[in-house]
DNA sequence: GTCTATAAGGTGATAGAC
DNA sequence: GTCTATCACCTTATAGAC
């Protein structure tokens, strides 16, 4: 591994634990294992490097909207891919969700830029979810709707860790984990009910 | 309005927008009309000024869990009173579910120190949806499962303020409030369609 | 109680030797 | 490229005059 990547992997790890205000350019020298002064040559200031981190993460983010892409998605298979591939995204990395709404508050604008960049398929969501309610298949919702609650069903555990797992299963980490993986399974079904959708089986 | 009062005005008006470590004594003080050392001079640290600030926030989420504590409370009526109860309470502190999520996520230990003080009768809640699973009046569903639903799709259109307002209505202040008030009379129905309960008129 | 001045400690960033 | 030493700045907190 080069230096550059020992420092991203490093600058990765405590950006994401700690957001951008709580890191400390010391702790990532440590943790690449080198000194701070190298830290800015290779990446001049905090600032950039903390960019990179965040862009990259944002990719991972992406791919649970790109079955909206397709020229015709199926909505329920869409609805159905995003959760699941969701929810395993946060299998592997369950600080994504915190990380990013932390970072989200921190400083708006710069986070829309970012999101712009993106080129997330909001529209076309839109559009699919909209068609569905005309097709009279879903009791009527406003898309915006829709889309927020399933996100907002699928984040908030993680957003929210802390709470739910210390103050809801008293600390019990076994406990925990089986709500999460019984929320896998049953987190589908609420949204569809939620919206009177027969769910094809 | 003494100069205690005055300084406690000021210090939740700034921590509640920036969290503890956003916020600077300097500017509370500024907020205040006073010099920094009279802070200091008052609450001694900023970590004592913060957690008076923080311990009263809670005092504002409480009630709307507080009609689980009846001795038979009514599911359907707990429901339907802790969507209003909550959202009206948003309507005023917009800013309150992103302001106790960052600390949580700041200090879990402390915040789990603080809500046990606050006696929050999350026992009662699950019993009172458990009562319900077994009358299967609805369909069956963790209780925990349910409270975090309710819990996720009330907070975090707050939560992610920036990523419905800006990103969803590019920045329409008045179509982001219309989504908020068509979202405050829909909530319910989707929360109940998506445990099959069928909701009484 | 309220102020000014300053201490004490920490942080991002750079200079300069190797 | 990599290091040590250090600067310049900021922040909480306190000392001491009034």
């Amino acid at each position: 591994m080069t230096t550059e990547e020992q420092i991203l992997v490093a600058a990765r790890k405590v950006f994401i634990e700690k957001g951008f205000e709580g890191t400390r350019m010391q702790e990532i020298a440590n943790e690449a294992g080198i000194n701070k002064a190298l830290l800015h040559y290779y990446f001049r200031t905090k600032e950039k490097l903390f960019e990179q981190i965040f862009t990259e993460v944002f990719q991972k983010i992406k791919p649970a909207f790109s079955n909206a892409l397709h020229p015709d998605p199926d909505f329920q298979a869409f609805t159905n891919a995003f959760i699941e591939g969701y929810l395993n995204l946060l299998d592997e990395l369950p600080f994504l969700p915190r990380f990013v709404i932390q970072e989200l508050n921190r400083d708006p604008k710069r986070f829309v830029a970012l999101m712009e960049k993106q080129e997330i398929p909001f529209d076309s969501i839109r559009q699919m979810i909209q068609r569905e309610v005309d097709k009279k298949t879903i009791q009527p919702i406003a898309a915006e709707q829709f889309i927020i609650n399933l996100i907002a069903l699928i984040v908030f555990p993680y957003i929210a860790q802390a709470l739910v797992k210390d103050i809801f299963f008293n600390k019990n980490e076994a406990a925990y984990h089986e709500f999460l993986s019984d929320r896998k399974q049953k987190l589908a079904d609420f949204v569809f009910n939620g919206i009177g959708f027969k769910k094809a089986f």
